[in-house]
DNA sequence: ACCCACTACTTGACACTGTCAATGGCTCGG
DNA sequence: CCGAGCCATTGACAGTGTCAAGTAGTGGGT
């Protein structure tokens, strides 16, 4: 396999248990016991347990900023960045559910995640100047921004963890709710 | 003191901790010794971990529902309501990081948290309908109230846990900014 | 007065966790 | 050939949630 192909295996194996029992639960011994090794072979690749949602974070982040570029060319760019966070969000649980806890990895003492992550808000950033234009205040700027990214979080967050699904009842089609509150609540 | 004193006492010190240092530091042990009794004392009153969780977030539930309501009889509820959402979670780290933490304490098989739980959203429920008259239509209702419902948890959870603070420069006054992003995304 | 049940709490033990330390084998450059 | 480097192993430790058993104190019923 590639150079060092456990610290990949680790990685996997994390990401997929938090996508699925969510970040709390996850166990040292026990991914190195479902990867055949010994207790303390994961940690010679991550120092230790935050190390590994910090690397899950960083990860997380850069395909996180990838996607919402790629979004942002898109020709009604507000509502596609929207439906690409929570896309992400759903298709990268794993991810997403380290990204946001600050009391699993701290972006304070660490520039190299903290760049990713500013660079994911950037890309909304910009689409928000473009939209407002030049000479749009910087605190409409920061509004509509602040406003955008907690819509896609919410919705995100909800959709990921919380009650959603049981409250408004059986979501047949994601993408149809996304689509519905992007245009309710982004038109312009 | 009132009856099942100690009840009371874990109770409290539970929520602090975690409003200070998040859910998963929260150890049995450590709140038992802070509060002078042994490492099974707290065991009496809360079968489990995850029942003193459900007790937070029972708790958090039914201030929460109540915050909501006082604000849904505000002459312009939604913006109310989003403020009133906002200023909880704020006021109420220790419950409302455990609320919507469905690994923490799940709603499906408890009745009684359910209840609080719906009672909350029911008021956001009313409002819309309330807002959108008689006549609009189911998915529009749905799409609205998840909407607002994504705005002000997004919202809160980036002031919370996020990195909102950092991003968009110091928050003077966070009221002025709850109160801009209410009244950009909520204008009918 | 006695006993009995019940509640609130204690002590002791167990398996499991993250982490430190020391050890063992492998490969590779000299 | 051999020492240095990494990679992984085994062993130990404190801390955690949880099960099991034991111990005050209290209150009611006969």
């Amino acid at each position: 396999m590639a150079p060092s192909s456990l610290r990949e295996t680790v990685l996997r194996a994390s990401v997929e248990f938090i996508a699925e029992h969510g970040a709390d639960g996850l166990s040292f011994r026990q991914v190195a016991a479902a990867a055949g090794v010994s207790h303390q072979a994961p940690y010679h690749h991550f120092a230790d347990r935050k190390a590994i949602f910090r690397a899950i974070a960083l990860e997380g982040f850069t395909e996180f900023g990838e996607a919402l570029r790629a979004a942002s060319s898109a020709p009604d760019a507000p509502i596609a960045l929207l439906e690409a966070y929570v896309e992400f969000a759903l298709s990268h649980r794993g991810h997403f559910r380290v990204m946001f806890r600050r009391d699993l990895c701290d972006f304070d003492n660490d520039a190299e995640l903290e760049a990713v992550a500013d660079a994911s808000f950037d890309v909304l950033l910009d689409c928000v100047r473009r939209e407002l234009g030049e000479r749009a205040s910087i605190d409409d700027i920061r509004a509509r921004a602040t406003s955008m990214w907690s819509l896609a979080h919410g919705l995100s967050t909800l959709l990921i963890d919380g009650p959603l699904e049981d409250k408004i009842g059986p979501i047949k089609d994601r993408r149809a709710l996304i689509h519905a509150v992007a245009l309710q609540s982004l038109r312009s």
